[in-house]
DNA sequence: TACATAATCTACCACTTGGTACAGAAATGA
DNA sequence: TCATTTCTGTACCAAGTGGTAGATTATGTA
């Protein structure tokens, strides 16, 4: 039932666990493989084999990286019933968690995409990271769908351009986050972002 | 009157337009000495000679970034009567600037912004960087005060929040657009952030 | 017990990085 | 003319990069 050869001494998640925050901090070139391997305590040639290269490794960082985002803030955004407060909650969640000081700063999409450019970054890296930027504007889109679905947004509202910019704004918070901005300036930001909620009638 | 020495054969403000673009597409570390000289068809020697070391130059070119941003986009500010079109058709003008094929996308102290937490990067960039970060929400906090002074603002809004607001949108905006974001859809996203604007009474 | 399998680590690979030593070349001042 | 100054490119440096060769060790199977 079990492995073959001799048995792996660490924990594959665990290891992922490690790896994110340093790739969440410095980007995909920034993190290095040494300093990795160093904190999943694991010698390289290890994280190879497990893992194959840096690519393959990024990627399931990435991955977790989403798991994460989403048993966060997901439920946030269905159970209020009111959508305009649901949307609301949401937005300041994820200024919680970009500014909260036991993890690094910002969103590791956000940060991820600013720097993807540059010809050290795989293509399968680029487009995880274009597709990760999409996720939170469908979460709010669908929300949005369902709350003109119940009648507290008017049918002449275009749902994805609003999805679209709610997403585009948290984008910006990740970067203010990033760039020191204190947590009541962003739920200031959030504060003011909320005026754009189209009118009932 | 003229210096003493062998005369530098290249021009240094040219040089420094020349390393813009590297530096503006792939931030400071991804951008290497090496490329930035070649760039400016010189050699790497020259180069440190005239410019000190890789954070003078990238200071340079950051505040080479910050005329030539303020030359495309304060007037469209200013000029506009009506606050609210002068915003508006600032914010797009931003947009169209960090969609413009000619150009690298987005904007560059965004992307520098979401990398500056590495080892690699001096304090002095960082600094720089949250500094710049600040420009554009100073600008359009100017242009709010002015036309709350016009009445065109009602006197309880809360004019620092506001302009913190649009500058955090400028932010992800840039993301959007280094994310492969279209130039359409941006435009739309600039539609729905004006519903943010606070109504007249 | 012996074999096959697959993990482990030390030590290394070629390559790129930011930065420089050095010698020659081009200008000015005397 | 000659010394001084300063820019020029070639060729190099130590350090770090992603990745690997190879010997060793621990397991399951026969």
């Amino acid at each position: 039932m079990s492995a073959r050869g001799r048995p792996r001494e660490f924990d594959l998640d665990d290891a992922i666990d490690r790896a994110l925050p340093l790739f969440w901090r410095d980007g995909y070139e920034g993190a290095s493989v040494n300093e990795i391997a160093e904190a999943m305590g694991v010698s390289k040639p290890s994280l190879y084999a497990a893992f194959g290269d840096k690519e393959a490794l990024y990627l399931r960082a990435l991955a977790r990286y989403g798991e994460l985002q989403r048993a966060r803030h997901a439920d946030i955004l269905d159970n209020e019933p009111d959508a305009r407060k649901a949307v609301e909650a949401f937005l300041l969640s994820v200024v919680d968690a970009h500014t909260d000081p036991a993890l690094p700063g910002g969103c590791m999409v956000v940060s991820g995409t600013s720097t993807c450019d540059g010809g050290a970054v795989p293509e399968s890296v680029k487009q995880a990271l274009c597709e990760a930027l999409k996720v939170g504007g469908t979460a709010i889109g669908n929300r949005l769908e369902r709350a003109r679905h119940e009648g507290q947004l008017a049918n002449g509202v275009d749902v994805t351009a609003l999805a679209t910019y709610f997403n585009t704004l948290l984008a910006g918070l990740s970067i203010q986050a990033k760039g020191q901005a204190c947590r009541e300036v962003l739920r200031g930001v959030v504060g003011a972002a909320m005026g754009a909620w189209p009118s009932q009638r």
